[in-house]
DNA sequence: GATTGATCATAC
DNA sequence: GTATGATCAATC
């Protein structure tokens, strides 16, 4: 029980970095910040991105926030996720904010969703309205990279998505767009403003967005882990 | 009950 | 203000 924060080396490998995930698999969110020395906010209204940030400390992410990937030496982000009881994500999963004024210019391959989403540890969180965050306990880790189908179709929404927002139809898109990829507002609050193109060459003031996954995308991919043989 | 639009915490 | 980490809560 020391109190202290204990910093956690960087992971070797990959293999590493899930021997360490794994570790976490079955602990409660008190218990892994009583080894951190880390306090559990008594309000989870007020605490939206704790859990995330206490794997990122337990398992030796070196990013901070800068944009680089949670792990910059194995090109790996970490992804906390809440799931409920059956194991379905209970929310969307934030990607990236969208560069609006310069998005125009950018291609798939070069975009922040691809760069973010080549590589992912996905770590559940047991989650539950009447749950505790204290009380949440850590599931096991599950590694993605984007099978070709995946890749295809997150292109293609990214591709849709960012057209629009580039040639000035920002206004136009809204959270129905998209199978797996979604754009919804990503700022502290409905007042701030970015800077997006406007049809007429123009720049329109607006609220900063991000892109979201639906859960429908990330509940395939818990699922498929767990089922990681479906041929035959 | 699922989904969309709005919001909260922290570091720099 | 920027970025990171996300979930809340009004609405469909």
């Amino acid at each position: 029980m020391t109190a202290a924060p204990t910093p956690r080396p960087p992971p070797e490998s990959v293999a590493d970095l899930i021997t360490r995930a794994r570790a976490l698999a079955g602990r409660s969110v008190s218990e892994l910040a009583a080894d951190l020395g880390a306090r559990v906010p008594p309000d989870q209204r007020r605490a939206k991105g704790f859990v995330g940030q206490l794997l990122e400390r337990a398992l030796g992410a070196t990013a901070g926030s800068s944009d680089r990937p949670d792990f910059e030496a194995l090109g790996v982000e970490l992804k906390t996720i809440p799931v409920d009881g059956t194991g379905r994500p209970r929310e969307s999963t934030f990607v990236c904010t969208i560069p609006m004024s310069e998005i125009a210019e950018v291609d798939w391959e070069q975009s922040r969703v691809y760069r973010k989403l080549a590589h992912v540890l996905f770590v559940p969180i047991e989650s539950a309205p009447d749950l505790p965050l204290g009380a949440r306990r850590i599931g096991g880790p599950v590694e993605w990279r984007p099978d070709e189908a995946q890749e295809r179709d997150l292109r293609a929404d990214w591709d849709e998505l960012a057209g629009l927002v580039g040639r000035g139809d920002v206004e136009s898109v809204t959270a129905h767009l998209g199978r797996y990829l979604q754009v919804r507002p990503k700022a502290a609050h409905s007042r701030i403003r970015g800077r997006a193109p406007e049809a007429e060459g123009g720049w329109l003031e607006t609220v900063p967005r991000g892109f979201y996954l639906r859960a429908t995308f990330t509940e395939a991919i818990l699922r498929a882990a767990l089922a990681p043989s479906m041929i035959t």
